[in-house]
DNA sequence: TTGTAAGCGTTATCAG
DNA sequence: CTGATAACGCTTACAA
């Protein structure tokens, strides 16, 4: 592996034009600049990024905090990162809190002490716990006056100075609801997401409004939480049945409790979409699989992680903006059999 | 941000006895210690790892180059990965080929130029092409004398000298033929794998072997080789359908293939179990999702992940092995509702 | 046991 | 336009 040194060696030259030549930041002679790629070239050098960054504060590194690998929308994020992050001429380093708010500020640290260029964070940290709300204020001020650390949140708004790549959580509930409504349904269930975060909120708001918007009185008792994951859905949409309150609809804040709701409806013998139709929202791979195929909202979680490093990108190379800056992603209704039998019935190749 | 310098003026020692202290390399007087442990503690310093790998050339990061993110395995083995890259004290950066081995090359060279410790590759490379045979082969010496960076293979073994991580393919594939035969199956058709792909080959060495075990011929015209993806596995079915053999159960030489065939067999009226029993390989979650759930043969994705750290590490500490290792872990039989009625149905959650 | 100083590979300053 | 050299933060040989 060659270095700097080599290559001048063999190029005849000094260091410091090589370097020159490389980073073109001064003026080098043609015949000279010839030389040195020559020499480039036969040796295959490439920069050491090590050697540079200590001298020039830049790693090319972003770091990537989520709270877990394996949520099913990960992946396609992690892809729009890393494709921009290679346009970019970065390097990804990924890392998964467990939901756990001190191996968030762990690595955050951990980032900050290794020089990385940038941090990409969808942070669990909950703004009404004082220690954890000091911490997210101290994520816009990372890094040293000579290096400032970039963060940008994913799906969250963390607070008033922190970038951020996010849907519109309300409005896409509401297009799910617009979907169930614009059907003829007007009893509708919603099994929601938790409460305690900012995304579980929204989503009941944009129940909420959608149902005052058509005339039609909210009921909580139409209303069940859930924590996410498909047996809750199946849960929660038990409990709800129990209740013995007429229905023909069911919005499921996110797609995997849908199919949990979906699964405790079958069982019951009760058809999909005949008797009842379901909605989902975030619009995964295995909406596409069960049978019927569920609708959903598509959030676009390729584009979202694309983003993401491009504004990083920006807030490296210039760290002092006039104000922060939040990209709010468009979303999209697909319709599926499990709201109308005119829905699309195509797999999602991708997994 | 503090340094190295920082603690040493606070603790009045020299910055020698600071690195010293907190890299335990040479003995320090205890009361000396205490005062740069102290310091260390006020001012929350940690080692800078660009400043340190220059000198050291040990930069603690690991580079995980893959085909695609987005495969379903993908996620739990990256858990496992991080799980013990942490506890080891390593960094993970990732790499996404799509498999492409040009891009593959581009990113073993950038970990190398970086002074990456160690590379986990899931490769495409084709033993067959001279050229990727070559790529293949310089993998065993990366690095420079100064610093050899080892390899770790994932699923593959690429060659006699690079450390791998594997499951037993043919084995797999013998267990889930074995638990076909011995519910009385005995006109059992193959979705196979690409025939390109060592794993391909040695799934349907599998198939063949089982076969011949229990006294069965081999027929050509119960196999149909897929792609992965549950297209592929839809289509072959209907392809083997319209052969008019006939067959009593399908082993599909993955989870996605065997979803495939499922829904090419529901659609045609034919009822899993009862009429038609399909198994896959792999046990994804999906395979706990479908109706009726799919039986599989369980990999441990996790452990992978995390043993193939723990190889690299030992690959760091110890860089000229007696020979080179080839972990292989154990797979296991996961009796669902396509085979037995008796099977499992609950839901794998991790999603 | 402790401190001084060289050096890792690069960039940037400054003199020629 | 070119080259010598200091500096980045740290580890480590060597001197004290």
């Amino acid at each position: 592996m060659a270095g700097i040194k080599d290559v001048a060696r063999r190029a005849g030259v000094s260091i410091a034009t090589v370097s020159n030549v490389m980073n073109k930041r001064k003026p080098v002679s043609a015949e000279l600049e010839v030389k040195v790629w020559k020499a480039v070239q036969d040796l295959n050098y490439e920069v050491n990024p090590v050697g540079r960054g200590l001298k020039s504060n830049r790693t090319n590194q972003i770091g990537v905090i989520v709270p877990s690998f394996s949520q099913v929308y990960f992946p396609a994020i992690l892809q729009g990162i890393h494709e921009a992050a290679m346009k970019y001429g970065y390097t990804v380093s990924v890392y998964e809190t467990n939901g756990n708010v001190e191996n968030e500020k762990k690595y955050v640290k951990f980032i900050e002490n290794s020089w990385m260029d940038g941090i990409i964070l969808a942070s669990y940290a909950n703004i009404e716990n004082k220690s954890e709300r000091e911490y997210i204020w101290s994520l816009s001020d990372i890094g040293t006056d000579k290096k400032k650390i970039p963060v940008v949140s994913l799906e969250n708004i963390l607070g008033p100075s922190i970038d951020a790549v996010i849907v519109e959580n309300k409005k896409a509930a509401e297009t799910a609801m617009g979907h169930l409504l614009s059907l003829g349904h007007n009893e509708i269930l919603h099994i929601g997401a938790p409460q305690k975060f900012n995304i579980g909120k929204l989503r009941m708001e944009g129940y909420k409004n959608a149902l005052e918007e058509a005339g039609i009185r909210f009921d909580s008792d139409k209303v069940c939480e859930g924590d996410f994951s498909p047996v809750s859905g199946y849960n929660c949409m038990k409990v709800l049945l129990e209740r013995s309150i007429p229905f023909t609809a069911v919005f499921a804040a996110n797609d995997q409790m849908a199919i949990g709701a979906m699964r405790a409806l079958l069982d019951k013998g009760i058809s999909i979409p005949e008797d009842v139709a379901v909605i989902g929202l975030d619009n995964n791979f295995p909406s596409t699989l069960v049978v019927p195929s569920l609708s959903s909202v598509n959030f676009p979680k390729f584009d979202m992680g694309y983003k993401a490093i491009e504004l990083l990108s920006q807030r490296i190379s210039e760290p002092e903006p006039e104000k922060r800056s939040v990209i709010v992603l468009d979303t999209e209704l697909v319709v599926r059999k499990s709201t109308s039998h005119d829905g699309d019935n195509r797999w999602n190749l991708n997994w």
